[in-house]
DNA sequence: CGGCAAGTTGAACCGCCTCAATGACGGTGG
DNA sequence: CCACCGTCATTGAGGCGGTTCAACTTGCCG
């Protein structure tokens, strides 16, 4: 058998070692895949029946609509991140998922989940440790929303994905691949898609980071954090020097 | 022996019915007291050893300093909440906690939770019904100060606290105890004292709601939820009609 | 070539902030 | 008993960050 490691075998091997019975477990949990196309829906919001996914290519948003038609970005799924594990307790879904890129997801029901945690413990608590890492993500982002301007909460955000794509290694914190457009950025950042695009100029002509066609250039990552008083403590690994 | 119930104990009856042993076992993990004054510190940002704590008597708030001394309140924990389940299994808190009032905690190590969850699975389930209950709430407190105006969200907080209380049997979704100042307000909501000040005076003008003397008084219920949009179903209970 | 999605830019507006004062209240000490 | 605090609430005036509305551009795809 091929040795295939998954976005979220090479998430949870950063966090803890896994044993063989361990990795055997995740590929089977990994093994329904399925394909999403762009811009489509995976779950919606107040649905019941509760299944979670973990995302194996591609990019993917959770998010809320309001009366009004506006929308909140809540956080951006990568490869290698669970989706829904927050709602599979609740009774309804609080928001929905969708697809930003095609993508593939494996889908996991809940008897299968606590089947699993519960032969392997040890994975139980890795999926705990990935939930946890998960919200502290969406407080950070609260915290930019409520709390910093524009550019700042601009500047943390591509800081941020940066760091997560190269724990999956899908990117570097200087140089990845980001399918988000100027009209995912405002949402996710409370913002308009007008404001979002004078706040890259500024970036770029400040020549702290360029995003164009798909992927964002960071020219000065120091810089760039200095300016979103990043400290990535809550991604749980380890920092880079000058934190 | 006194037949106490704690507001813990009252809000997981709600989720599900505890049964002798699990009582016990509650009662157990919530011995351990230990009092705090109004607007000290439990837990510091960036402080590594991890204790959770059961908010027993008193109102307490998580949230987060920034750069240039502006704050941001990530939730309010009420009696019967949970504190610090979120961060037990990273390496760093990411956040503070303190208290709003003086109040009464139950400390309560990892050690100790992890045994009593091994031993009484069901309690277990209920503890991540309340964690992914409380990421819930923190997702809508994103969801507003991302995409709602100051009056509506304002609207919301003040809906969603009755909502809370309630349901642990201190106060009603009409009226309510409040110890939260326009300060803490302005800083949960991502908005200033000032602008507080100003939005509470259009929603009493409004015949809505009026907040004073440490109580917050619901004129129209119905009219508030609509305002605000509000729709409970994250806090996981029966909706009141017309939701 | 036409059409649509995404990006870019300008100008005017407005929600909320900043700065500045003033009022209401309880606590404390002289 | 009152003068003096500190904390919180309240109000006004002016300014700024981000929105709104309205083009126009660019690139891709059929």
């Amino acid at each position: 058998m091929a040795v295939v490691t998954s976005a979220l075998v090479r998430k949870l091997a950063r966090f803890m070692s896994l044993d063989p019975l361990e990795l055997e477990a995740l590929g089977r949990l990994e093994r329904a895949r399925r394909t999403v196309r762009a811009d489509t829906d995976l779950v919606h919001e107040r649905q019941t029946e509760h299944t979670a996914f973990i995302l194996e290519e591609g990019w993917a948003f959770a998010y809320k609509m309001l009366q009004d038609g506006s929308r909140q970005v809540i956080d951006f799924a990568l490869p290698g991140d669970f989706m829904g594990l927050r709602s599979v307790l609740l009774r309804t879904s609080d928001h929905s998922f969708a697809a930003v890129t095609d993508i593939v997801v494996a889908e996991i029901s809940t008897r299968q989940m606590i089947e699993t945690f519960q032969r392997l413990p040890r994975l139980g608590v890795a999926a705990l440790w990935a939930a946890s890492r998960d919200e502290a993500m969406v407080v950070e982002h609260l915290v930019s929303v409520g709390r910093r301007d524009a550019l700042e909460r601009t500047a943390h955000l591509l800081v941020e994905l940066g760091l997560r794509l190269e724990f999956v290694g899908l990117g570097t914190a200087a140089s990845y691949p980001c399918p988000i457009n100027q009209y995912y950025l405002a949402d996710a950042l409370g913002l308009t898609a007008i404001h979002i695009n004078r706040v890259l100029r500024k970036l770029r002509e400040q020549g702290l980071v360029t995003v164009r066609d798909g992927r964002v250039e960071v020219h000065d990552l120091k810089g760039l954090r200095r300016l979103a008083d990043y400290h990535g403590g809550y991604l749980d690994q380890e920092d880079e020097p000058e934190g």
